[in-house]
DNA sequence: TGCTAAATCTCGAAC
DNA sequence: GTTCGAGGTTTAGCA
């Protein structure tokens, strides 16, 4: 499985071996990492210089750029996905020049010293999810719909309405019909009047008595006021509260409710 | 220059080298690259996972921790600085966890297989500049007045007020005093306030006609309504045209003006 | 300490 | 392509 070998490491190379790896790592679509003493101009949207230094310079695949003092969590120089490379010694300096265009800008990068160079063929299909998201709320509320109230059940999600979908949708323990909107940040104005949308269209289609509920983890300002012009109802639910709900029931499946 | 040997490189470490490794430069504040297959679960704020796959990490001294995908600009997962870390071997996984509170998160990693670890000593004093900065707008300003408005004469800069210092202060084509005040982003209602201080302030020491002028890119909303009201004046300017006037007067000193 | 506004923001979706 | 909104946003400037 690891037979493979999709790291070479090159220490203290000259600034010529260098640029040659730099070269043909780039051509061949590979991630590099340089460890070395360099500065760096910038000049684009803004202009920047930064002086002399020992530093991490990561570029990979895509084209983008990344470089990293020791410190900090920030790259101090970056450039984003899509750039063209120039590798060139000017005198004793390594050069790689990294462009773009729309907005046209570019990062100049000098080394007169490389510690080490790594060229990658780095292989990464895993999948990445970030948990407790709006979909996440929305298992969390029909796994457990006591989240949104007691009494509530759910009858369906992401139903279609004329100008969107309802993320919930179902009946409170009185019979009445409840339109749930979620939002896993604070609620601003939009998905009030998102709500409002859906609950106008849901009442031309229904005679039965309807709420409408926005759940998020708060409202922003003036939010609650707009609710309650609107004769909607705000609840309260923490993304990190679904989520630990989802962890739980990791078991069983959302098909099972339906 | 370069005797010293601020990088150790190990190629293809078992695990529990590799722990060995991490811990000793962790305790010794150095900066950690490490290349290989991982997955990753962070819980915090929010909560993710990231399957299996081939990345580059950095650990660096101030206790912050990239993980970086062979693509895209962003890191997929993340700490800032100030962790603390815990190295283990969990059966045949290197497994590194960083740590925070205020907000309580953490990121665990899990390596089955460490391509390259790197462990530096990185020296890295140089400055780091955004040019188009407020003081390079004044000095842009100073070196071509008519930025701000034909006829404009600067008289001084960095003028000592009660409120503080005014960005530079001149006289207008009409013999008018201007007091300016410049911002190299948007300016907000502070900047307006700050302006309308200043002036305040030089109307109790002058009776000469007196013009205030706010200077930056844009304002934000409702500030032009502000300094409407305050009698103040704006006038727009991007940082990277005076950029461009530094930049082709870099031979002249500021000092000849004065 | 907490809040607000800006960022070379980046990134993705909607129009 | 452009605009708009979200982000584990981060970060810097003030109250």
């Amino acid at each position: 499985m690891f037979n493979r070998k999709p790291v070479v490491t090159l220490e203290n190379p000259t600034v010529e071996k260098a640029a040659e790896s730099i070269k043909e790592a780039v051509s061949k679509r590979k991630a590099i990492i340089l460890v070395g003493n360099c500065w760096v101009d910038y000049k684009g949207r803004a202009s920047s210089k930064l002086e002399s230094g020992e530093r991490i310079v990561i570029i990979k695949k895509d084209g983008s750029v990344l470089i990293h003092r020791p410190f900090g969590y920030e790259p101090v120089n970056w450039q984003p996905a899509g750039c063209l490379f120039q590798t060139s010694i000017r005198g004793e300096t390594l050069q790689v020049r990294a462009s773009r265009k729309k907005p046209s800008e570019s990062v100049k990068i000098s080394f007169d010293k490389v510690f080490v160079l790594s060229s990658m063929n780095l292989i990464d299909r895993g999948e990445f999810s970030l948990h407790a998201s709006e979909l996440d709320m929305q298992k969390a509320i029909l796994l457990d719909p006591s989240l949104l109230e007691e009494g509530f059940k759910p009858i369906s999600y992401e139903k279609k309405v004329e100008p969107g979908f309802v993320d919930v949708y179902g009946v409170d323990r009185e019979g009445r019909l409840v339109v749930v909107e979620i939002k896993r940040r604070t609620a601003g104005r939009n998905a009030a009047l998102q709500l409002a949308k859906y609950v106008d269209f849901v009442k031309t289609v229904t005679r039965r008595e309807l709420r409408g509920v926005l759940v998020a983890p708060h409202l922003a300002k003036g939010v609650q006021t707009l609710l309650t012009c609107l004769g909607l109802e705000f609840k309260a639910l923490e993304p990190k509260n679904c989520a630990d709900i989802l962890r739980k029931s990791e078991t069983r499946k959302l098909g099972d409710f339906f």
